[in-house]
DNA sequence: ATTAGTTCTAGTCATATTGACTATAACTAA
DNA sequence: TTAGTTATAGTCAATATGACTAGAACTAAT
């Protein structure tokens, strides 16, 4: 392997590694009042720098695959799942970002769906946090995460990002709650469903949800595309 | 060096080599209807692959700078230029970019302001070209500019980026004109002098210009900061 | 069975923004 | 002096937004 036969001078002068990781957002209902808030998978990092804190869930770009394909590769290897949305987020390569060797990260960025994150796999050395109460992660990953949410807020605002983290049917006040669960405020629901209903990718169906405790909402599904980076550009 | 003591098999199994290139916008009058037009410098490619052909100015990243500071260094050997504006891309890693050996690019996208854009160096292999007429270009160097313009589009009906392609003081009406070349579509001029009257960011100065053909405009001066990357937040 | 509580849903109204358009001001060139 | 052109301010209708009211439809408690 090229790492280990090559001495101190050649691994100075050897271009930097090169890895891929991945912020994975999910939905999960708040322990105390129940609303859905974002967490997000971490893995322990089991040897030096920063053992025992907790990162990202990452590895290095193998020779025969894309940037996409690794960090969806990675994703499925950490946590079990196969996200809806995957986009890149950005090349981080500054010099100090790891003490040991100098690392260019280029950071993917996941929404899945509740229903497959509740599947995901959990160990002692994976496991969710709320995206709110991170604590020190390793490396610079705390700023990384930090602006995966302002990109998730910003997409938000803009687009249809949200359907990507609810399932094929939701209510329109599941919709409301992913966007006060993001941005951190309250909507008013009137005002909301208004502008929703006049999005033509907001498909009615007929069917409502039961089984609440008051009157049952409909159901819609979305019908429209995510495609705006360059290597989802020209799905249909 | 690395790759030059190294055999085949070590080739395959090494990871992908790293690439900075940029895309760097200036505005320059078209030379026929004279009212400005997007341009951009490409550099000759002296060695296969694409031996003749012109691709986006770029080079290896060296071990001591981080991804800005390559791109910039890249830029000013180039071109000559210090550019207003510098912003990262995109990372562009497929597996089949590059017909010889895998490369990861990762790409920054510059603004530079026409009077430093005219001292730009020129010579038998750094040339400008209009930006809608590039013509077959090295790599996928056409599919990066795309994107490029995409996103320049993009930031500038959100934003601030217009200013970095004019001098310190402009006319509305060279605003607007921004905007049409970059648009590629007519604005109204009342209208749009009310939008920018409307945003606290541009500064109406006592200054007229002088020596146009009819009523002298004000001369305005933009007062806002760029600032959304990871790179540049903490810029105040 | 009735009532209270809650959410779902549709609507009103004032305000702000946008696009199309008109009109006047201020300059140059003929 | 006048015609031509751009700069600039303003009007008006259509649209979007935020604050708010109110009835519909369900569950849970009395």
């Amino acid at each position: 392997m090229y790492t280990s036969s090559a001495n101190v001078a050649e691994r100075q002068a050897a271009p930097p590694s090169l890895a891929i990781s991945t912020v994975i957002f999910a939905l999960r209902p708040s322990e105390k009042s129940g609303r859905p808030t974002l967490w997000l998978p971490l893995v322990r990092r089991i040897r030096e720098p920063f053992k025992g804190l907790w990162a990202l869930p990452g590895g290095p770009l193998t020779h025969a695959e894309s940037l996409q394909d690794a960090a969806s590769r990675n994703l499925r290897e950490t946590t079990g799942l196969a996200p809806k949305y995957l986009e890149q987020l950005y090349a981080f390569g500054g010099l100090h970002r790891s003490p040991t060797q100098r690392v260019v990260s280029i950071v993917y960025w996941a929404l899945v769906q509740p229903t497959e994150a509740a599947l995901a796999d959990e160990s002692e050395n994976v496991k969710w946090f709320r995206a709110d109460r991170l604590g020190d992660l390793a490396f610079d990953h705390n700023a990384i995460v930090d602006y995966a949410l302002w990109r998730l807020r910003n997409k938000l605002a803009y687009g249809s990002v949200a359907y990507h983290l609810l399932g094929e049917y939701f209510t329109l006040a599941e919709v409301r709650e992913v966007y006060e669960a993001v941005l951190d405020r309250e909507l008013d629901p009137a005002n909301f469903r208004r502008q929703l209903k006049s999005t033509p990718e907001i498909e009615e169906t007929g069917e409502y949800l039961q089984g609440g405790k008051h009157r049952p909402p409909r159901l819609y599904r979305f019908t429209g595309r995510p495609g705006l980076d360059p290597d989802n550009r020209s799905t249909p």
